[in-house]
RNA sequence: GCCCGUGUGGUGGAAUGGUAGACACUACAGACUUAAAAUCUGUUGUUGGCAACGACGUGGGGGUUCGAGUCCCUCCACGGGCACCA
C-alpha cells in the first residue's frame, strides 16, 4: 500500500479552531441541571511582557488536558484565563520607547492572546480580563476600603527596603539575598510612611490552615511554615544598671530556649535597640560601632562569612532568678532588631553563634545540658545543641530539657518575672509603591483630618492617564491636576494617596473575580456564583510563587471572609507545581552566551563561528533571553502544529520535573501523530464501506470475548489507563499507553481475526482518551471514521464494560530469589497445578537435585520461588 | 549550617516489596527507492560464549526479607529552598 500523505495541520487546526470559535462551546463555563459537579481548573495568570513562552505552554497545556478531561467525565468545568496586568516592566518600556503604559500592556494582551489562541486552550474566554481593567481595580479598591473598617489596613512610619533601581519599596518577601527581587539591585533601608495589610493577625490561621492543605506539595507547605516562622518562648525581664549600680532601664528577653538561663554568660543588644541607641549618646566607641552596623546591615549578603562583633557597653543585666549576679551587655551585629525584642541572653555551651561570640570575647562557657545518653557534659571543642538533662541549674537539676523548658516558663510567670510567650518571623505585608502604573490607594490626606479614606460613591479612584515619564519618580506625585480634591469629612482643599497597591494585591483575589460570569454585576461579589465554584480544584503553577503569591492569596481570602465577601477558608484546594522548560545554552569561554546560529560544528567540535574558538555546551538551562536558549512557541506551531508542540512539553519527563526542549523530542511527537494519521488513513480507505454503512455508530465494542485476540485487548487495556494516569498528572506515562495501543495496532492491521468494526472502536476510543493533549488532531480523526458527533460532545469512556482480564499469566521462576525460568499458565492457575507443571523443568531439576525444597513462595500469576 | 528533593542503559524516563530498563529518543542493520528523505521491519544495559546458556547490573557501603530500584541505617554527588530567627 501507498504511504499516506502527512497530516495537514495548517489546515485542519485552524478548520477546528474556526469551528470550537463560532461555535462558541468549547471552553465556554456551562452550568447544566443535574447536580453535576463542579471543577475549578485554574493555572497561574500570566504577566503580559509581551511574548508567551514555552514555560507558559507547559503550564497551560497541564490544566488544558485536566480541563478538558473532567469535562468529558462530565463535570461542569471552570477554566478562564487572564492577564496581570499592573506593574513595573509597563512603566519602564514607556520610558525606553515614549509608549503609554496602558497602550503597552493592552498591546501586549492583544499580540499574546493572539498566540496562545494558536494552540486551541479551551478556556473561557468570555471571562478574560485584567487587572488593569477598570471595573476590576474599582473593586478592589472598595476592598481595601472594607478592610481598613475591618482594622486590617493601616498606616505606619517604618524602615523600608528600598530598591534605588526601581526607586521603590518592597516587601520582605520581594528582597532575596539582599537584593530587589526584580531588579537585583542591593536594597537599602530608608524611613518612609506606608500602607500595611496586617496579615500577621491571620498568623496563627495561616500557620494551622496548612494542615488542611495535604494536596499540597509537603514542600511547599514546609516553605511556608518557614516563612512563618512560628516558635514559642518566654519573655524574660532584667534590669539593666550601670557599673554603679545606678538603673538604666528594663529590658526584656525572648527565648525558645529559656531552659539555658542558668548557662548564661552575656546579653546582647542589636544596634538598632534603643538602650544601644541610648548609650551611643554618650559612649563614643558604642556610637561608633552602633554606625559601623547600620553601614553594614544595608548590603546583607553573605551573613554567614560575617564575623561575629560586639562592644561591650559597660552595663550589667540582672534577672531575679540568676542570683543578683549581673551579665555584662554588649551591643552585636548578629542580633537583629526585627525579631522578637532585639536583644538576647547568650549561653555559649549550647548555642552555635553564641559559642563564636564568647570565644572571641573570652566569655564564660558554662555547660547546663548533660546528653541524655552520656555520663559527663559535652566534652570537644563545639557547643551541645541537642536535648539532655539539665545539670548545674539550681532548681531545674535532673529534669530534662523540654521538662525544664516549661517548668522554668511556669515559674517566672508565677513569681512575675516573665510570661510564655510567642513569636513569628512574617511581618505585616507593606504594600505602598511609588509608582504609577498600579492600583491607586483610595485615601485622602487632608491637613486638618489627616488621613481620610474615600467615600464609597466617589470611587473608582481612577488612574489618569495624562501623565509624564521624562523625570524619575512617581508621575503620579507630580501630575498637576489628580492629585487635588476635597477632604471627604471637611471639604477642604486635599490631596489623593499617590502610591499605588503592590501588584501581589491585584493577583491575591483574581481566581474570585473568575467565578463571576459576564453577565452579573461585576461591581459586586456575586456570592451564589463565588460559592459555585471555589475553592480552586487544581491550582497550577511554577514553584516560585510557593511563598509570595500563595501566601498573599491565603491572607486576602480570609480577610475577605471575614468582610463577609466569600465563605471559604482556603482558596486553593490542591496545587500542583511544574518544572521548567530549559534548553541547551552554549557558551563562549569568554563567557558571554550564543545562539545557535552564532555557533558551528567543525571536526566534531561546536565552535563559534565568528572566532573558531570551541563552545562550552553547558547543561541544559532555564529558557531565557540572556542565555539565547529561547525556543518561540509559534515558531514551533509554525513548523510542527500545534498539537505536536502541546504533546512535547507533556511527553518525557513527568510535569514537575524540569524537561528539555529538543529536535529530536518535537519531531518525535510529529511523527507519532503522522503515525496515528497513517493508521486511520489506511483503514479508513480499506473499509470505506464499514465507514458509509455505519456513519455515526457508538463507540460500544460488541465482541470483546474469549475469541478476541490478546492483542486487541491489550490496546485496550492501555488506554483503559490513560484517564487514570491523566488523574494523577502523569502525563508521560499516558503517552506512553498511547503510544503503545498504536504499536499494537499497526500489528493488528493486517490481521484475519480482526473484526472491522471492532477495530474501528479501538481506534476511536484511543483517539478519544489522546484528545484533551491534541484536540485539532483528534476531531480530524473522529470525523475521518465517521463519527457524527465531535470529540467534545462525547463522554469519557468506560473501560469496566469490557472484560480484559488476561487468560493468561508469564509465572516467574525463582531459586533463591534468582530468576531461572519463565512459564506461561492459564491465569489464576493453583501452586499444585503450577508446580506440576515446573517439577521436569531442568533448571528446577538440577537446583533441586539433592534436596528438597525448605519452602515454596507463591504468588498467583507472579512467581514461584523455591528456597534450598 | 538547617530543611527538602534527586541519583536507573548512549539520552529522557517506566516499574502497588515479586520477571529492572515500559514508552520514546539516538545509533546500527534490513526492506522500499535510480538515489536521498520519509516510511515500514528488526537489533540496541555491560560482559563471556559459535551457540545453548551464564555472570554482572538501579550513586557507594551495610542491614531487614524467600525476594530490595522500592523499606531501614550510613556515606557520597548533584539540584532547590531557607539562613546570625534567639
Amino acid at each position: 500500500m501507498k504511504t499516506p500523505a502527512n497530516y495537514n495541520f495548517q489546515l485542519t487546526e485552524k478548520k477546528w479552531q474556526q469551528r470550537w470559535k463560532s461555535a462558541a462551546g468549547l471552553g465556554k463555563t456551562k452550568e447544566r441541571s443535574g447536580g453535576r459537579e463542579k471543577c475549578y481548573v485554574l493555572e497561574m495568570f500570566m504577566y503580559p511582557s509581551g511574548r508567551v513562552h514555552m514555560g507558559h505552554i507547559r503550564n497551560f497545556m497541564i490544566g488544558d488536558v485536566i480541563a478538558r478531561f473532567k469535562r468529558a467525565k462530565g463535570f461542569d468545568v471552570l477554566h478562564p484565563v487572564g492577564w496581570d496586568a499592573f506593574g513595573l516592566p509597563a512603566e519602564n518600556a514607556a520610558l525606553a520607547n515614549a509608549v503609554h503604559p496602558k497602550d503597552w500592556t493592552y498591546g501586549n494582551i492583544d499580540s499574546m492572546r493572539k498566540q496562545l489562541e494558536l494552540f486551541g486552550f479551551s478556556y473561557d474566554w468570555e471571562r478574560e480580563f485584567a487587572t488593569c481593567d477598570q471595573d476590576y481595580y474599582a473593586v478592589q479598591q472598595k476592598i481595601f476600603l472594607d478592610m481598613y473598617k475591618k482594622g486590617l489596613v493601616y498606616r505606619k512610619e517604618s524602615m523600608v527596603n528600598w530598591d534605588p533601581v526601581d526607586n521603590c519599596v518592597l516587601a520582605n518577601e520581594q528582597v532575596i539575598d539582599g537584593r530587589g527581587w526584580r531588579s537585583g539591585a542591593p536594597i537599602e533601608s530608608r524611613q518612609l510612611s506606608q500602607w500595611f495589610f496586617k496579615i500577621t493577625a491571620y498568623t496563627d490561621e495561616l500557620f494551622q490552615d496548612l494542615k488542611l492543605l495535604q494536596e499540597w506539595p509537603e514542600k511547599v507547605r514546609t516553605m511556608q511554615e518557614r516563612w512563618i516562622g512560628y516558635s514559642r518562648g518566654l519573655m524574660l525581664d532584667f534590669a539593666v544598671k550601670d557599673k554603679k549600680g545606678r538603673e538604666l532601664q528594663d529590658l526584656s528577653i525572648y527565648s525558645t530556649r529559656p531552659e539555658t538561663i542558668f548557662g548564661a554568660s552575656f546579653v546582647a543588644i542589636s544596634a538598632q535597640h534603643p538602650l544601644a541607641q541610648k548609650l551611643a549618646k554618650t559612649a563614643p566607641a558604642i556610637a561608633k560601632f552602633v554606625y559601623m552596623c547600620s553601614k553594614s546591615s544595608v548590603s546583607t549578603g553573605d551573613m554567614d562569612k560575617m564575623e561575629k562583633l560586639g562592644v561591650d557597653t559597660e552595663t550589667l543585666a540582672y534577672s531575679p532568678l540568676l542570683d543578683g549576679k549581673g551579665l555584662p551587655v554588649y551591643i552585636a551585629n548578629f542580633v537583629l532588631q526585627t525579631y522578637g525584642t532585639g536583644a538576647i541572653f547568650g549561653a555559649p555551651a549550647h548555642d552555635m553563634r553564641d559559642w563564636d561570640f564568647a570565644k572571641k570575647y573570652n566569655l564564660p562557657i558554662k555547660d547546663v545540658i548533660r546528653p541524655t545518653n552520656s555520663e559527663s557534659v559535652r566534652g570537644g571543642d563545639a557547643p551541645y545543641l541537642g536535648d539532655g538533662v539539665m545539670v548545674d541549674s539550681g532548681f531545674l537539676d535532673g529534669k530534662t530539657t523540654q521538662e525544664a523548658k516549661d517548668y522554668i516558663i511556669e515559674y517566672c510567670e508565677k513569681i512575675g518575672v516573665g510570661k510564655a510567650s510567642k513569636f513569628c518571623r512574617l511581618r505585616d505585608w507593606g504594600i505602598s509603591r511609588q509608582r504609577y502604573w498600579g492600583c491607586p490607594i483610595p485615601m485622602i490626606h487632608c491637613e486638618r483630618c489627616g488621613v481620610v479614606p474615600v467615600t464609597e460613591e466617589d470611587l473608582p479612584v481612577t488612574l489618569p492617564i495624562d501623565v509624564t515619564f521624562d523625570k524619575p519618580g512617581n508621575p503620579l506625585d507630580r501630575h498637576s491636576t489628580w492629585r487635588k480634591t476635597k477632604c471627604p469629612k471637611c471639604g477642604a482643599q486635599a490631596h489623593r494617596e499617590a502610591d499605588t497597591m503592590d501588584t501581589f494585591v491585584d493577583s491575591s483575589w483574581y481566581f474570585i473575580r473568575f467565578c463571576q460570569d459576564k453577565e452579573s454585576d461585576l461591581s459586586v461579589f456575586n456570592k451564589e456564583q463565588i460559592g459555585r465554584w471555589l475553592p480552586v480544584d487544581y491550582y497550577i503553577g511554577g514553584i516560585e510563587h510557593a511563598i509570595l503569591h500563595l501566601l498573599y492569596a491565603r491572607f486576602f481570602t480570609k480577610a475577605l471572609r471575614d468582610c463577609g465577601y466569600v465563605d471559604l477558608d482556603e482558596p486553593f484546594k490542591a496545587l500542583f507545581t511544574q518544572g521548567m522548560v530549559c534548553h541547551k545554552a552554549y557558551r563562549h569561554v569568554d563567557g558571554h552566551w550564543l545562539s545557535p546560529e552564532e555557533t558551528e560544528i567543525k571536526n566534531g567540535k561546536v565552535v563559534c563561528k565568528a572566532d573558531n574558538t570551541v563552545v562550552k555546551v553547558g547543561r541544559s538551562e532555564k529558557m531565557s533571553k540572556s542565555k539565547k536558549n529561547v525556543i518561540s512557541p509559534d515558531e514551533m506551531v509554525r513548523i510542527y502544529g500545534a498539537d505536536s508542540v502541546r504533546m512535547f512539553v507533556l511527553s518525557d519527563s513527568p510535569v514537575d520535573r524540569d524537561i528539555e526542549w529538543s529536535d529530536e523530542g518535537i519531531t518525535g511527537c510529529w511523527r507519532f501523530i503522522n503515525r496515528f494519521w497513517r493508521l486511520v488513513v489506511m483503514f479508513s480507505e480499506k473499509y470505506a464501506d464499514v465507514i458509509a454503512a455505519a456513519p455515526g455508530t457508538t463507540l460500544k465494542l460488541d465482541r470483546i470475548d474469549s475469541q478476541t485476540s490478546e492483542s486487541f485487548k491489550q490496546a485496550l487495556r492501555s488506554i483503559a489507563q490513560v484517564g487514570e494516569l491523566y488523574e494523577k498528572f502523569q502525563f508521560n506515562r499516558a503517552i506512553a499507553a498511547i503510544h503503545d495501543a498504536v504499536n499494537v495496532m499497526y500489528d493488528l492491521l493486517d490481521c484475519a481475526d480482526v473484526y472491522d468494526e471492532e477495530f474501528r472502536g479501538l481506534l476511536l476510543l484511543t483517539n478519544i482518551v489522546m484528545a484533551p493533549i491534541t484536540p485539532h488532531f483528534s476531531e480530524e480523526v473522529n470525523q475521518k471514521l465517521g463519527n457524527t458527533k465531535t470529540v467534545q460532545e462525547i463522554d469519557w469512556p468506560d473501560f469496566t464494560v469490557y472484560k480484559l482480564q488476561k487468560e493468561t499469566a508469564i509465572i516467574a521462576v525463582q531459586v533463591n530469589g534468582k530468576l531461572r525460568a519463565k512459564l506461561s499458565v492459564s491465569a489464576g492457575a493453583s501452586q499444585q497445578d503450577v508446580e506440576n507443571m515446573i517439577k521436569n523443568l531442568d533448571v528446577v531439576k538440577k537446583c533441586l537435585s539433592n534436596c528438597c525444597a525448605k519452602k515454596v513462595v507463591f504468588v498467583s500469576d507472579k512467581i514461584i520461588n523455591f528456597v534450598v
